[in-house]
Order: C-alpha cells, then structure tokens, then sequence
DNA sequence: CCGAGGATTATCT
DNA sequence: GATAATCCTCGGA
C-alpha cells in the first residue's frame, strides 16, 4: 500500500470558502479538484469546469422559490454541505450549499475533467450505454454535464447533506483558473423562470475547455452578452 | 454537425 | 395534474 501514497494528500476546502457570497463561491470553484472515495475505497478525481450559482427565494430558478421544504433544507443549512437532488425522475445533480447558514444558496457542480478513477467513471456510465458509440460518446463526456458528472462519480441521494470536506467525498484546491480564462453564460435549462432570473449570468465555465458540457456555451463572452464559439442559439423563451 | 422526441418520478400547485 | 438546474437515440444534412 506504500506505493501509491508518494504524495500528500490536499487539505480539503475549508468551511469558510464557502461561506462566502455564492457568484464568488461558484468562480472560484473552477479548478477545484472533486474527489470521491467509493465504498471499496477506490478514490476518484476530476476538476471543476463549469458551475451555477442558485441564490435566494428571490431566485426564481433557484429550488428555495419554494421556501424551505423537505427537499430544500440542505440550502439553508451550514455551507459546505452537499445538496443531491433528483431531476427529470431519473438524473442526480450536485450541488455545493454556499453563503452563511440561514441564507439558502448552492452552487450546482455541472462537470469535471477526469484526473483519477477514468476507467472506472467510463464503465459507470458505459453500462447504461447498449451500442460501441454509446460507450464512445460515455468515455468522450464522462462528466460533462450535471447528471453525467453524478454517473461517473457515483453520486446519489445518499450523498444528499455530506459533508464537502471528506470522508466519502470532498472537494480541493487546484490550480487557479485566469479571469481571461472564464466564460459566463445564462444558467442551462432555466428558461421557463421568470426575468431576469433565466438569463442572468450565473453560470461559470473554463473557456474552450472540452469538458464543459456539449451544446452550451463555452466560447469566451463578448460584451454584448453573446457568446462568439461553441454555443447553440436558443430562441424563444 | 443539428434538432426532435421520449424516458421516468419526486415535488409542488 | 404539471413540471423539471437532463441525457440518449434517432433521423437528416
């Protein structure tokens, strides 16, 4: 077992990273490094590429619209506490609970570029895929997306309140990503929200980078608020 | 490459 | 009863 324990382990994100203001939680989660240990304890890794911010009952994507339910009350909880939920009746999303607690806010982790675990995280989504170019298109995006990114690190309800900084999965410092290197874009799949909370830009990517999801934007954002590669036209609110 | 349509169920109205 | 912080497959260019 000496073998593999050449290097240090990062200190986990501390509670007061993300006690702080959700939009700078969310920033500055870019190039963070998500880790999972799997109940066999195989670990696995991947950098943050792309996050949402989700902030407030005024927010009226955010799920706290609703006030504080069953399914809400992680978000108004301590930050730095995973909030899992399920979307769509079948798909996982990961959120990471941001601003002091009391105030309901998250940041959904929305994809990751494999570093640790990648064999693993192909044959976690692959086994859903029936056809080869299923299983090719699972090993091109194995966690570029929300519930892609759930798939390949084995995340379910019962991640639902753990806590960000270990044992079964954790989130740590990575290499700082460049302002120049940050696109923001409207949040994905929030367009049946009421202005101007399905387009205010509050969603956060690595630009260029191939593992932010497909078919959203991820070219750098110009001023007029549009986005010049990389993205998909959505008209039509 | 792109767009259309279906899957599938917890949660809220 | 309607909707949803999505993804996959399939058909066409």
């Amino acid at each position: 077992m000496a073998q593999s324990r050449s290097q240090a382990q990062p200190e986990p994100l501390p509670r007061s990273f993300y006690a702080r203001a959700c939009l700078t939680v969310a920033r500055e989660l870019l190039g963070c490094v998500l880790a999972r240990r799997l109940p066999d304890g195989m670990i696995l890794r991947g950098r943050i590429v792309e996050t949402e911010a989700y902030v407030g009952e005024e927010d009226k994507a955010c799920h706290a619209r609703a006030g504080r339910t069953a399914r809400t009350d992680p978000l108004y909880g301590p930050p730095g506490l995973a909030y899992v939920y399920i979307t769509y009746g079948m798909h996982y999303m990961l959120n990471a609970v941001a601003e002091p607690e009391g105030r309901p806010a998250a940041v959904l982790i929305r994809a990751a570029e494999p570093l640790e675990g990648m064999e693993w995280m192909v044959d976690a989504r692959g086994a859903k895929a029936k056809t080869v170019s299923a299983r090719e298109a699972a090993s091109r995006h194995v966690a570029a997306g929300p519930a892609r990114l759930t798939q390949a690190f084995g995340i379910d309800l019962r991640l639902n309140r753990a806590d960000l900084r270990g044992p079964t999965i954790w989130i740590e410092p990575g290499e700082p990503v460049r302002d120049t290197e940050v696109g923001t874009s409207a949040r994905i799949g929030c367009q049946t929200a009421a202005p101007p909370w399905d387009l205010i830009p509050w969603r956060f990517y690595v630009i260029g980078n191939v593992h932010v999801t497909p078919g959203t934007p991820r070219g750098p954002t110009t001023k007029a608020g549009k986005t010049r590669s990389g993205t998909k036209q959505r008209a039509r609110p």
